[in-house]
DNA sequence: CTGTTAGCGCCTTCAA
DNA sequence: TTGAAGGCGCTAACAG
């Protein structure tokens, strides 16, 4: 491996002005520059950066730590932490907490070991854990996510509440007087905020919520779409908190032979690839996974340090095939 | 940020025996070992990895690049690879190349200049501008997919001829006479290797070829859907050379009122995501992408330099709900 | 404009 | 069982 001290002796100059050379540096004439580009070249020199790291004290890289690789949900996140790093010429280094306590440290240790230059903790289970593990190595880190109240530390997250007033809007205005809500796993802090939006909304127009409880997997979708559809009065829309959540459903209304969006309207929540590609696509909100990973990266390097402590994106409501018009009086 | 050497001082120690202790060197006394774990521990000392990866020559990072982050299909792959790098205490550098030339060179010199110990480059389009870069180098490298008959790099790939045999196979097996099939961009090497498979199943048991070509696109296979089943007489089942046409399909088929799979079998290839929560799930070849991952990186890290050179996996038939005896006699 | 020197944090050979 | 010294590849402060 030809490293700068080759080129050194090869050009006859010293090794830092090689450094110089190829780091553009003006005060080299152009012709020594030339000359080692030359060499460089040449002798098929290739830049270590581990060297620049140790010297300069930076990596050059970023972690992210997600919490299921298994889930589509994270594949935008990825997507946008991976492109808006790569702009700024940084690496990603990917983690995969597999939602386990253990692995997330594991994670984190791995990262801290790494010095990477700024650290992405995406839903993490178990913020206390994390920020213990992090407080006294004071690294730059975005969570996404776990938008806590009274957080210190920086994060982004998307508006549950509202995504789910606008989720629950559009079915009143389809004229549905009867709107169950299928929600998350209520220790969740967005599913509540889900929650609140549905609640808002339908008392706002005088409507009576209808509330079931999920646990954010397609099967729990699947076991409560079962129940709430055969009941003696069903919904006529059914608002799930979640995709996943909404699949089940529409998989429970198939089953029971309601058509959808004809009999019953259904609305899911996140915009995942697959409710996507059903053959009666998914009317959902989606959270804008893809720029949260983005802006989480633009918070960790373009301001040194993260200047805004909190982001909080809109969500964007998507009208496809699953809600129809209310029926005239059943 | 507290170094060995500031370890050192604390305990009263030289700097190399605190490397040695910390790296439970069995040459240090019970007792110094001890004392320096404390002293290391109250002084909160976290190993920074970055000088051994100068001093031992490796980075214990490995890079993974990823044709295209949007599609579903490289989420298995992803996942084996960074589970099984974790399992080696190795971290994984994730590039996505967009499936552009310009930037999967801009991916392989970003490895390069970081030293990864390894490289697992997955369905270039850029062979040979990737063997070009890479060669002077001589690093470790993996392809995935990207079979060559020739190739001198160890690739590993899965065996897409058997599996589309396997396919159509099923169909026949099932009473299917009339089987279309759309194939991928007969420019790739898999594609061609997909009908290969198709026309030796349906040569052995002398039913009539009716290919159609596709490229890999959902749209593709929607509109070649629409021509092949508005034929005077249309095929009672189509096997689609991935999954993502095989959707196509299905939505062209609903949209001219054929039911899957009553009046049409449906199939497809690879065992994408979106593919397998259809309402009626889809009949399809499973691409063990996990497996390869995570073999990618055995064969990279395992046995030093990859002793295998190349490997080819088997597929699996999932038959889910897309497929159904052919009816009797139209 | 260029060279000298020191140092980033760790590992490792050699010597004691 | 431990210490001293050198080096990995690069950058940077200081001289000239």
């Amino acid at each position: 491996m030809v490293t700068m001290r080759d080129i050194a002796k090869m050009a006859g100059v010293s090794h830092s002005t090689v450094s110089r050379a190829l780091n553009n540096d003006p005060r080299i004439s152009p012709k020594t520059t030339e000359k080692i580009r030359q060499v460089a070249e040449d002798l098929g020199y290739s830049l270590d950066i581990r060297g620049r790291v140790l010297a300069q004290g930076r990596t050059f890289t970023i972690g992210l730590a997600i919490p299921n690789i298994t889930n589509e949900f994270f594949l935008p996140v990825i997507r946008g932490v991976e492109h808006k790093a790569a702009e700024f010429d940084y690496s990603l280094i990917l983690c995969s907490t597999r939602a386990d306590m253990r692995f997330e440290l594991e994670a984190v240790r791995l990262m801290a070991e790494r010095r990477v230059d700024g650290l992405i903790i995406a839903w993490t289970d178990d913020f206390e854990g994390i920020i213990g593990k992090l407080e006294p190595n004071k690294w730059p880190v975005v969570f996404i996510g776990n938008a806590l109240e009274d957080s210190p530390y920086p994060f982004i997250d998307c508006d549950h509440r509202s995504g789910a007033y606008d989720a629950a809007k559009h079915l009143i205005e389809l004229g549905h007087k009867h709107i169950a809500f299928l929600a998350g796993p209520l220790i969740s802090i967005d599913a509540g905020e889900r929650l609140d939006g549905y609640k808002q909304a339908v008392e706002e127009n005088d409507l009576v919520p209808d509330m079931w409880e999920g646990d954010y997997t397609r099967s729990s979708g699947y076991t409560q779409g079962k129940k709430m559809l055969s009941c003696r009065r069903r919904p006529t829309a059914v608002f799930a908190a979640n995709d996943w959540m909404a699949m089940g459903v529409m998989s429970a209304a198939n089953e029971l032979g309601i058509k959808i969006p004809e009999e019953l309207s259904v609305i899911g929540f996140d915009d995942v690839a697959p409710a996507r590609h059903l053959l009666t696509p998914l009317t959902t909100v989606r959270q804008p996974a893809q720029q949260m990973g983005r802006t989480a990266v633009r918070m960790l390097l373009e301001n040194g340090k993260p200047k805004s402590k909190r982001v909080v994106l809109g969500t964007e409501l998507v009208v496809r095939k699953t809600t129809h018009q209310a029926i005239e009086k059943r």
